[in-house]
DNA sequence: GCTATACCTTG
DNA sequence: AAGGTATAG
C-alpha cells in the first residue's frame, strides 16, 4: 500500500521552490483553523488535498518542499476509475483551466524523476494557494509600526498567512463551524469528503477525497445523510445553501463573487441559510480575495476587549452588527 | 439596535 | 461550552 511521503527517506520524488520560513510557516498556517483539510502525517510534513490533487508539504529554512501523489502511485480503491472521470467539475477543472491559461508550455511531464526544481504548474498552484506574491515581512513591518501590541507578539506568529482557498470548500466548511469546536469541525469535514467527495488516493490507511460538489450537496437526501454523519442542525443548512446557489444563481456563482466588491459579496453570501456575518466574512477573506474582510468571532471579541481596551462594547452581551463594524 | 432562546453533538 | 445563525420581541 502507498505511504505518505517523507523528505528524509528519499523514497519519493520531491520538488521545491524557494520560500523563507519568515514568509510561510506551514504548521501555523495549515493548522490555525482556516482550512480543516491538512494533517501532520509525519514530523513537519503536512498532507492534504488542494486543487484536486493530494500533496505532502514540508519545509527547511529557505525552501518549501512538496510531493504530489500521482494516480499510479496511489490507485486507491475503485477511486481511480470514478475519480478521474467525475473529478469535481467546478473545482478541479476551474483550477486546471486557470493554470493552463497562464502557461505557455508544460514542462513537468518530461522532467527526469531526479529533478528537484518545481514543475511550473504545481509551483504556480502553491504560489496561488499560499499567496506567495504577498510579502509577509512588509505587512508585519507595517502593522508593527502602526500597533505596538502587534509588534510585541508578532515574533511568536511569524509566517502566518492567509490561504486562498476554493470558494465552495471554504463556504461549506465554515457553515459547519457555528456553535462548534475545531476538533469536531475537522472530523465533520473529513467525513463529508469521504462520504460525498470523489476519491483520489489512499495512503497509510487514509483515503483522500475531493471536497463534494455543489450538485451532490444539493441533493434532497443529503440532509438525512449528513445528520447520520453527526452534522446536527447544520445538515439542513448545507443542503439548502447548495440548492439555493444552484437554483437561483448557477454553479459558477460562488467563483464569480471573487470579482465583485467586498460588501456586495458579503451580502450575497448572507442570503444563504446558515450564513451570517461571521461565516460570510470568513469566506470573503479566505476564498474570495477580500483582504479587507475582518471576521469577528467570540475570540476576536475577547481580544478586542482585553488587548485593545475596546470600550463601546464592554457592556454588550453578544456580538451585534454594530459591534462587527466597530471592531473590524 | 439589542436581548433572549433554540438548535445537534461531542471533545 | 464549543470559531454562530435564525427568529421573535
Amino acid at each position: 500500500m502507498a505511504k505518505h511521503a517523507v523528505l528524509s527517506s528519499g523514497a519519493k520524488m520531491w520538488r521545491c521552490l524557494p520560500c523563507a520560513k519568515s514568509e510561510l510557516r506551514l504548521d501555523l498556517t495549515l493548522a490555525c483553523g482556516q482550512s480543516f483539510r491538512w494533517r501532520e502525517t509525519a514530523d513537519g510534513h503536512w498532507t492534504g488535498v488542494m486543487g484536486g490533487r493530494v500533496w505532502t508539504l514540508t519545509q527547511t529554512e529557505d525552501t518549501l518542499w512538496y510531493h504530489v501523489y500521482k494516480n499510479q502511485e496511489c490507485p486507491g480503491e475503485e477511486g481511480d476509475k470514478i475519480g478521474i472521470a467525475a473529478v469535481s467539475p467546478q473545482v478541479e477543472n476551474k483550477t486546471e483551466k486557470r493554470f493552463k491559461g497562464m502557461l505557455k508550455k508544460e514542462e513537468d511531464e518530461e522532467e527526469p524523476v531526479t529533478a528537484v526544481h518545481g514543475s511550473v504548474e504545481e509551483t504556480e498552484m502553491l504560489r496561488d494557494y499560499f499567496q506567495l506574491n504577498v510579502k509577509l515581512e512588509d505587512l508585519y513591518k507595517k502593522w508593527g509600526d502602526a500597533d505596538p501590541h502587534f509588534r510585541h507578539i508578532a515574533d511568536i506568529f511569524t509566517g502566518v498567512r492567509m490561504l486562498r482557498q476554493e470558494p465552495t470548500e471554504c463556504l461549506f466548511s465554515f457553515i459547519c463551524t457555528s456553535n462548534n469546536h475545531i476538533s469536531r469541525i475537522q472530523g465533520m469535514v473529513e467525513r463529508l469528503c469521504q462520504a460525498l467527495g470523489t476519491p483520489l488516493c489512499q495512503l497509510d490507511q487514509t483515503a483522500h477525497h475531493n471536497f463534494p460538489s455543489l450538485s451532490v450537496l444539493a441533493d434532497n437526501g443529503i440532509e438525512a445523510r449528513l445528520r447520520d454523519l453527526g452534522f446536527g442542525y447544520r445538515a439542513r443548512f448545507l443542503q439548502q445553501s447548495a440548492k439555493q446557489i444552484l437554483d437561483t444563481h448557477g454553479p459558477q456563482w460562488l467563483d464569480s463573487l471573487r470579482t465583485v466588491p467586498y460588501v456586495e459579496a458579503r451580502d450575497a453570501l448572507r442570503t444563504l441559510p446558515g450564513v451570517g456575518t461571521k461565516v460570510a466574512d470568513c469566506v470573503c477573506l479566505m476564498s474570495l480575495d477580500k483582504s479587507e474582510a475582518v471576521p469577528i468571532d467570540t475570540h476576536v471579541w475577547q481580544i478586542a476587549k482585553r488587548d485593545y481596551a475596546f470600550a463601546s462594547g464592554k457592556g454588550q452581551k453578544s456580538i451585534t452588527d454594530k459591534l462587527h463594524r466597530d471592531i473590524g
